[in-house]
DNA sequence: TCTTGTGACTATGAATTTCATAGCAATATG
DNA sequence: CATATTGCTATGAAATTCATAGTCACAAGA
């Protein structure tokens, strides 16, 4: 199995070095984006992500040992599992709140438009891109947010699936 | 001169992925984080970055190419060349934020404490690792913010700098 | 019973990327 | 004229990635 490099450890004190030799890879990035989108088993993080078995394999591996991730048995006979956030993964959803934002505001043509509208549950309107609700000034956080994918971008996850599923 | 991948650029309308494509790589992270603290130079990327001259190399390329670093002339003759954040680049300060206070609070051990610490200029008073002004409660900008490392941290730098030295 | 399907992977090997070590070019300095 | 400085480029071995194919354990239908 291929192991992921796991550079410099401990090595630093810098909190971005240490922090990146966890998440600081594309196909892990895209993993827990899948893990914040509710796809918890293999088929779909690995349909959505478009990463080829053994990608997903090794990070689901690397984030489990890291303690992002738990397995979940969700059926024996066969053992099937499911793939969970720990507390340590659910506390990473400002960073990709963060990079949610960055890439909506900078990675887009302006006539693309956004791809996902959180809603504010505690105020009941738009969050926007910030860490603070657009709408109402506050903080918000990951329990009080409801995400919803623009009908193009549904389409587009939708038929990854349909490509997928296809495919075999 | 290697090439970095650019993967599925505009392929998905995803803004993490989008926004992977760019910053996906620990390399191009560590850059950014030095740019951030203010560390122009070729020689000092690479001696607080670790990095070999061509990863760092082939990261500064792809950086100016995605927009997110202009090269800024301070030398001619030897032409020397310093680098520096874009708007799209320093718009990227709250991803690296979040991704601090993530690897402060989950990738230390308690007895490491922290590594930096900010200041919040508007009222004076530590920042925290909020995304909001633990002190005064405002949402923080990058403008606003006075770092400071801890004395373990900037010897560790200072070290990283003598070994670098030495090592030519 | 036999075949087909499903979910979660593992195996293989070619193409790329990374890493470590060296080296170079154009001055500046002594 | 020799050495140092800065910012890279060159080379080749080692590791990683990617695409394609296959496996394994069971379930369900013909």
């Amino acid at each position: 199995m291929a192991k992921i490099k796991d550079n410099t450890t401990d090595q630093t004190l810098c909190p971005v070095a240490r922090a990146e030799t966890v998440v600081g890879d594309r196909w892990t990035v895209l993993v827990l984006r899948e893990l914040f989108a509710r796809s918890h088993r293999f088929e779909e993080i690995q349909a959505q992500t478009g990463g080829t078995p053994q990608m997903i394999a090794a990070r689901l591996k690397k984030l489990e040992a890291d303690g992002m991730v738990t397995r979940r048995v969700y059926n024996k006979h066969p053992l099937r599992h499911e793939y969970h956030l720990t507390e340590k993964g659910a506390a990473f959803f400002p960073v990709l709140m963060a990079l949610r934002a960055w890439g909506e505001t900078w990675c887009k043509s302006p006539r693309e438009g956004r791809s996902m509208n959180y809603t504010h549950l505690v105020c009941g309107k738009p969050a926007g891109l910030g860490p603070v609700c657009e709408s109402c000034g506050e903080p918000v956080h990951r329990e009080d947010m409801a995400g919803e994918r623009t009908p193009k971008y549904q389409r587009e996850r939708d038929a990854r699936w349909e490509a997928f599923k296809a495919a075999r």
